[in-house]
DNA sequence: ACGGAACCGTAACGTACGGTACTGTTCCGA
DNA sequence: TCGGAACAGTACCGTACGTTACGGTTCCGT
């Protein structure tokens, strides 16, 4: 998550770098599996040489990759303030979408495949790098909301921890593991506002104090 | 799901030729990715030769054995029956824990990687049939009870299908996901029923008509 | 202008693995 | 007893790919 061995190898890489990186993942999101030094080279019109210079081998640029993407999607925070049902209704909303957006993205699938393809051998924790910087990072960012929820007297629960596990399943139901499948799941982004706000009504069904639609 | 295709493979096989695909499952669990034929041949026993005249290729020896470990899921079916309240969560609690304990298992684990891996690429379609008979099986065997469950006035929903993805989300949350990206989350017998009940509560609060039980 | 570092393009090497061919053995039916 | 099908074991082939090596070019500092 915030891990400084995480954070500064993004900052200590060069904008041409950086240009390899993306055109990695590029790749990922065409060819998926075909993800070879030769044809990054290519794509990226450096040499292969260099790629092992800057990244020692084929697990080191694979990681480094993961690690760009994932400081790519640093979102928008939640920023705290007087929540009311209607506010925490909408914040909850937008975490849906933006977590919705996130794993239907091919960048993200693409990402995902690979990171659990290398969980199953390899020891270089791809799988690590991407849970901390999704699932879990998100968990980071829902806490201060739900806690917040809780204070203002709008929410009701005991864990903050097991009601963010209640509300991402919720919100990403089978998605994932069906796009992750292969399945030709299209998510419009009507879609995804409709079902954010479907997940957010429920999880206040199941933990709001309030009734969000204020009447008295 | 059902389709002939997909059924008539396990039925046609002998022993002999299962014991070589239990031999893969084996391999899938333990080594991962290193699933080389060389590998399969020697753990069951067999030559290299036998396997391709088997199952052609290598993308139908992982066919067989994808579509052999499904034929093995096919849990207890609900059988119809007169619902109350009561029997309708039991009902509910024991779909949540068979589900559950199949995406906690190491080889649905494996599974679900290998498929996942393959579908970035590859022509042969592992997720599909994953995902026919994972996601979509579960889906089709839950159908009847949340239809008997309206039918018996103790549910309210519009659409069966999103209630069970509601259901489905409810049940897996996070858990299949942080398996396959290789997080060390361990699920005993008794935290899987616990949270197989709370699912089940959390559902019925959202679609129940009458109230099921005391609250989680 | 010169020297060297960085880097591109490409050739080359080693290995792992999918797939095939060959040999020897077992087993079965005539 | 004989012949052949089935199959284990193994050697072999071709290729793909990670990795290294090398010649040529650009660019920067002096």
């Amino acid at each position: 998550m915030t891990d400084p061995a995480t954070e500064s190898q993004a900052e200590a890489l060069t904008p041409r770098q950086l240009a390899v990186l993306d055109a990695v993942l590029g790749l990922m999101v065409e060819k998926g599996d075909q993800l070879t030094m030769a044809a990054v080279a290519r794509r990226a019109s450096c040499s292969k040489e260099t790629l092992y210079k800057w990244f020692g081998d084929r697990d080191g640029l694979l990681t480094a990759t993961v690690q760009w993407q994932a400081s790519k999607v640093r979102a928008g925070n939640y920023d705290r303030q007087k929540l009311d049902a209607l506010s925490l209704r909408d914040s909850l909303i937008r975490f849906a979408v933006n977590w919705l957006e996130v794993i239907s993205s091919p960048t993200s699938i693409a990402l995902n495949r690979l990171a659990i393809s290398h969980a199953a051998t390899h020891e270089s924790n791809l799988g690590g790098i991407v849970l901390a910087n999704g699932r879990f990072a998100i968990g980071e960012r829902l806490r201060p909301l739900l806690e917040d929820g809780r204070e203002a007297g709008l929410l009701d629960f005991d864990d903050a921890e097991t009601a963010f596990r209640t509300f991402f399943g919720l919100v990403g139901r089978d998605v994932q593991i069906r796009l992750l499948l292969g399945d030709a799941l299209k998510l419009s982004a009507a879609e995804i506002e409709r079902d954010a706000a479907r997940a957010a009504d429920q999880f206040l069904a199941l933990h709001g104090r309030a009734k969000p639609a204020p009447k008295a």
